[in-house]
DNA sequence: CTTGGTGTTGTTACCGCTAACATAGCGCGG
DNA sequence: CCGCGCTATGTTAGCGGTAACAACACCAAG
């Protein structure tokens, strides 16, 4: 009989130590530590004054599970390596800041599998609300968002068919839209350099909406170059250096994101090949941490922290219209034409 | 009375629900769908044959109430809009990834403030372990940490007093390296560039190592210069025009981080300063994004992902050593003498 | 025909908290 | 002095699971 009288000093409190500590009730404890319901100042006073005292924390999941609320957003992304899903994460937690509402987040690799497992230990936890990347998921994993209950976004990508809500940007629009700012400043011996991931289904989408731009123009890229992992930047010199080995003629090349971008920028610097002049660049994502670079190259902003902010406004119900779910919000990129592309 | 026998079609679903549709008791569901105690081949078939069916997902937040067990870790960390955490956290999901365990975010932007209510709100989940990024907590705090009854892992620093196991690396002793290869490689007119950021301690010890090493060889710092905020590599330009306007005889910048540090080797070699033979420049962290500059700058490896990856060892219990708690980890970072330094 | 495993399934009592309702105390007008 | 309407506090009954133990077949050995 080592149990009875003698509280163990180690086991973690409950509300009943801080009631007894306090001498009223759990349910006044209760009330005081969530600011619910009318408690006379005294009364308060002395609670807060005993929990503190004891070093009390509240046991949420207990507190979740009575109250059938949890003030968690579960937020599922691929990757976190390079900035614009931080990015995106920024104005999220920013966004929730004030609401009571947490960021949970879930990363994928790009992987449907792992998408799959990720949302159902999330749903486990009976989120509040859902924020998850792209349009584009396993069936199984399209049940469950569907059948959860919850407010859903789907974000970064508004091409295609929404369970519930969405926010983002048409990356085919903004492919084809750099196609034609980049044969209306007269290149046509256009090349494309990218990353091997079949399950990006965004940069997919630029390409696709980029290819169709030079389509309508009667173009067709005149060389690619892929890659798969390592330092972007280092990437980005090395295949800029191969394609323009094997096709001299390029006149333009666009890159899948700024980062290899930048390293082409810094190659052709080096190689002392004039741009925009012989040959202009373009990038994609508009990420600041670039700014510093000798020359600004052309990028398009994808909004990520505006799509961060907007959905977890949308899940927290902070969206001037009283739309309820199902909203579509798209937002729009501009071009920026920085100084890798030729003025008309 | 809209209630009694037809169930909700919307309610999320409960074990029993799965009971009734498989016509065995809501405990053997509980043993199938968690792979615990002996069930026969044939309820486990008809069992997770309803759970599918229905497409239930299991309520953690009731689990983890009867079982008192979480598989939940949380991580605390000052910021994700660097590299540098964003890669701590690579190394401990991937170590966590075959554990069960899960790791959940809180950033606190260096401000002590949002440490001490993010860890509250952390610990109020009852989470099995806990990384939290530095030594230094506020009083609540530390009192929160050392009280939680949970294995807790203090990373990046181990300069100091853990309250249980610290994985990380000597910032002092870094910065005196640091100071030491710079010195021996014949600088003697020496600038600091970094950030002005109180409660970066990590920076600041740096910073005091730095000095140090130069003290311990009769010199001081030339000059320094200090930024807060803004596209990090476009500071580090801004700042070293600034600092070399001010004081032209500097022949080596040290700088708090490598993206600034990019940023002045990014100025220095467009304004055709030579490198490293007139002035020498090193940065700090050793960030994989940088691999292709032109140029590579010196810095230090700060063992980012091998720290993730020791911490979540540690929590998980995964450490070779039968040590229980209070281990505390040195890593040992390695100078990347690149191309920004002579060679003696 | 017991007895005693062995393997499978069911029962009961919580886990720590909160919703909803019940109750107690008190001032005040009639 | 009664009863009304307050406000401040307590009581009860779960939330949806799981630990621990009980119960039940079933069969081999004694």
């Amino acid at each position: 009989m080592t149990k009875p009288p003698l509280p163990d000093p180690r086991r973690t409190l409950t509300l009943r130590d801080v009631s007894e500590a306090s001498g009223v009730s759990e349910m006044t404890v209760s009330r005081v530590l969530r600011n619910r319901g009318d408690v006379s100042d005294a009364t308060r006073e002395k609670v807060l004054l005993a929990a503190r005292a004891l070093g009390y924390v509240p046991n949420k999941i207990a507190g979740a599970l009575a109250s059938q609320r949890v003030n968690l957003v579960g937020v599922i992304i691929p990757s976190m390596s390079n900035m614009v899903f931080p990015e995106v994460m920024m104005g999220i937690s920013d966004t929730l800041e004030d609401t009571g509402l947490q960021p949970v987040v879930g990363i994928t690799n790009y992987s449907p599998e792992r998408e799959e497992s990720v949302l159902y230990e999330m749903l486990s936890w009976r989120p509040s609300g859902l924020i998850i990347a792209g349009l584009e998921h396993s069936p199984a994993a399209s049940a469950m968002l569907e059948s959860a209950g919850i407010p859903i976004v789907e974000i970064m990508d508004i091409d295609g068919e929404p369970v519930d809500s969405a926010v983002g940007i048409s990356h085919r629009r903004a492919g084809r839209q750099m196609a034609e700012a980049i044969i209306a400043a007269g290149y046509r011996r256009i090349g494309f350099l990218g990353t091997k991931m079949p399950d990006d289904h965004r940069a997919r989408k630029r390409f696709e909406g980029f290819r169709d731009g030079l389509a309508r123009a009667g173009l067709d890229l005149a060389d690619e170059e892929y890659y798969a992992g390592g330092s972007a930047l280092l990437k980005g010199r090395e295949m800029t250096e191969t394609i323009l080995k094997r096709t001299p003629d390029l006149d333009f090349l666009y890159y899948s994101n700024d980062m290899i971008g930048a390293g082409g920028l810094l190659y052709c610097l080096a190689s002392g090949i004039d741009v925009p002049g012989r040959l202009g660049l373009a990038g994609f994502n508009g990420v600041e941490l670039l700014d510093g670079l000798p020359r600004k190259l052309a990028t398009m902003d994808a909004c990520r922290r505006e799509i961060g902010i907007r959905a977890a406004e949308i899940i927290a119900g902070k969206r001037p219209s009283g739309v309820i779910g199902g909203e579509v919000l798209e937002l729009f990129p501009k071009l920026q034409p920085g100084d890798t592309i030729r003025k008309v």
